[in-house]
DNA sequence: TATGAATGAGCTTTCATTCAT
DNA sequence: CATGAATGAAAGCTCATTCAT
């Protein structure tokens, strides 16, 4: 336990090379710009599929087409650059989380509606999945020192714990489940799944990545969070599925 | 055996310059030596901390206080050294699998040990998570070509099975839940918790390594299957926490 | 041009982890440019001293006074610099010969100047002789991969073949030796003296890099094929083939 | 010119380990040993194929399926069993020489017969052309130091200039050639062959290693060398040296 | 903004050689 | 004689970063 939380400072052998100026000459014209947008599109690519370290600022010039330099006009260096991808697509899943209309549904429709948007973000967004994935490897040190992500609060939990607080008033989900636990499981079951799909598939020899097998495992996360907000023998009465 | 996995085939006369032989000289005597031991212990730690990118062999080699050459003398490349240790963690766990005996157990304490060990196993090896997480970034490319990791099923997926059929069979259970789908949940509320503890973490402002956080979400993952499994409403009745 | 002997294909999104691409970005502009020309002379003779294998890229860059690294910039890889030095001594050779107007001259004063120039230029190029002489251990690999080198045919051939035309015509030399036995045969009588010049040495404890030597050498020569190409005329009565 | 004596001793920049003991332990007892001889040709071989730096140890004792340690003890380092294999081939060439009986045939058959024993040797001891070849790359630096080599003096000298001079004696060759030239130029005929066969091929677009090409090449070059030494006596009225 | 050229520092891997038994 | 294990010293190559224009 106590060794999780050692290392962290210690064990950056890292490539490191001089690191003259270090932040990058932030012009607002830089904030937005066709060649930013452009290299961080490329870099999540990059980043998603190797992680930081194994990903090259050679590879993201060349798969965004635009010169390596720019990346170090506009990031400083290649830790800007990854941060800044962590902070787009932090950026993205807030905007579809709060998009979310759960207030208007009933309980039951909107814990549904969470799980399967959540379910369906994940495997449409496979890169957050891997990014996020990497990110903790390095004990989320990049999101640590990010004040874009650390100020944006997901609306999840919120509406999470409201919809929870209207089923169980209203006597149709149990009791006693804390919310943060179940945003965690929710999370849990859909997350796993995209980002463990490889080895999986190698354990059950399946192709997970199938429509079929991905619309089975959507239907199970479902009714496995239902079931236990509910109370699984009578499921099938009181929900429809999706 | 090992002499199987090895170069013969490379023996040809004519000059590899580039890449000659890859694989270590597998003789059996090698198979178990403390200083091959020593280092996947210590690539082990690199490996699960920085993944195989952010890795460093020289530092794997101070760690094991073993003279870098002999990773090569043992494991001929990098990549191979990766390998061993994801078959030395596929191995342990496997084993641990075995040592469970839930055929003895009625179907809802089978499976609540079941859900407890894994929480238990994942939050003890940290590192198989870090180390599965990060091959999955890989695209699992070589879990893919190991044969010791592919021929050894799980028996935890028929453990699933048969707890849940003998659940179903006596009432306890509800019908319709598939293992294999199970069983990747189970998996899944305990791996994402620990495989993205330190993201959890910074979102929640709560320290999800501490003691109290883990036995809460032990409990949480216990209660939300076995809630699934049986239906929550009667839940405090028929089985008592652990 | 230069950009269909690159990694136009190498850029697979895949992740090539050995060994990714490994032709050097080859820009038109990079082409011609003062550092390419100093390595190669560079590696020239380092190659010609050590042959591949005893070359060491540092000693090239040391010698060129130019950044160790510059040398994978632009070549990629060491084969390919000597490649490239390859080319270069094959370009000047093809240059050199086609500067010969053997047209102008009456056969024997034609073959006179050819054998004088193939026995200078050897004498005065060991850097050709030794790089022709390792890459011919290495069964020429590298020439076989090199379209610059296959497509531009050596003049020589026809002029001799030219000359000996011309000569058998007139009478003067005399009928039924093959134009490219020939060559052989003229290369052989020049290229062998200048390759093993040390070993010959020692054989007959003379110093055969002197001046006397050399020229003595070079009478001989011209004298020996002349010998051969005129007074011929008898030689079916004299002696019996073998 | 004076570039060629200059590097011999700077340039090695070779790989230089510690070097502690040298010299081979040697025990008469070492001297003629099965090992030993195993060893001895699995290097030449080796070193045919890849010179000395292109060569490894570890290569050669897997060749000889022998342990690699004994190559050291049999020869204290890769420098004396490259020494040995040089002396081996010189030897062996020596003895074939030596077994040549051209006193009791007539000068031309002698003559033709010495050409022709050349021509088989080199084709048939490829090795021997590749390890001289490549011994020469080092200015022969180690035959230089053998006493072995430099004692035996080859005999084809002695039986060139002797044929030669009962030749000119009665009437069949011209006078005037150098024994020592005409024995280089006879090796030249034949070893430039064998040594630059796959340049060659390319040159040409064809495969001088066929049954059919040698022996169109070998005819050549008795028939050459024949022809200078019979025809030659119109030679100084018709053409003036250069 | 944009780009080709250049570089320091380090990384993986190689290889001759030696040790210990 | 034989053999597996070990090691020092490089060698080839990589990569983030910077320069010059």
């Amino acid at each position: 336990m106590a060794k999780t939380a050692t290392k962290a400072t210690a064990k950056t052998t890292v490539r490191k090379t001089k690191k003259r100026s270090r932040s990058a000459p932030a012009t607002a014209a830089k904030e937005d710009n066709a060649s930013r947008r452009t290299l961080i599109e490329a870099a999540k690519k990059e980043f998603a599929r190797n992680g930081l370290f194994g990903s090259r600022v050679d590879e993201i010039a060349k798969a965004a087409k635009i010169n390596k330099q720019l990346i170090y006009y506009y990031f400083g260096e290649k830790d800007n650059l990854y941060l800044a991808v962590l902070e787009d697509v932090y950026t993205d899943i807030r905007a579809h989380e709060n998009a979310l209309d759960l207030g208007s549904l009933d309980p039951v429709a909107a814990m549904e509606k969470l799980v399967g948007f959540t379910f369906d973000y994940v495997m449409d967004n496979r890169a957050f999945v891997q990014l996020l994935t990497n990110e903790n490897m390095m004990e989320a040190k990049h999101v640590k020192r990010s004040k874009v992500i650390k100020s944006t609060h997901t609306p999840i939990v919120d509406l999470v714990s409201q919809t929870l607080s209207r089923g169980e008033a209203s006597g149709v989900f149990r009791p006693g489940i804390a919310p943060v636990q179940l945003y965690i499981s929710i999370a849990a079951l859909c997350f796993f799944y995209s980002a463990n799909i490889h080895t999986l598939g190698i354990l059950f020899d399946r192709d997970f990545r199938s429509k079929s097998e991905m619309a089975e495992r959507r239907a199970h996360v479902i009714d496995f969070v239902m079931g236990s907000l509910i109370g699984g023998k009578m499921l099938g009465k009181i929900h429809s599925r999706s």
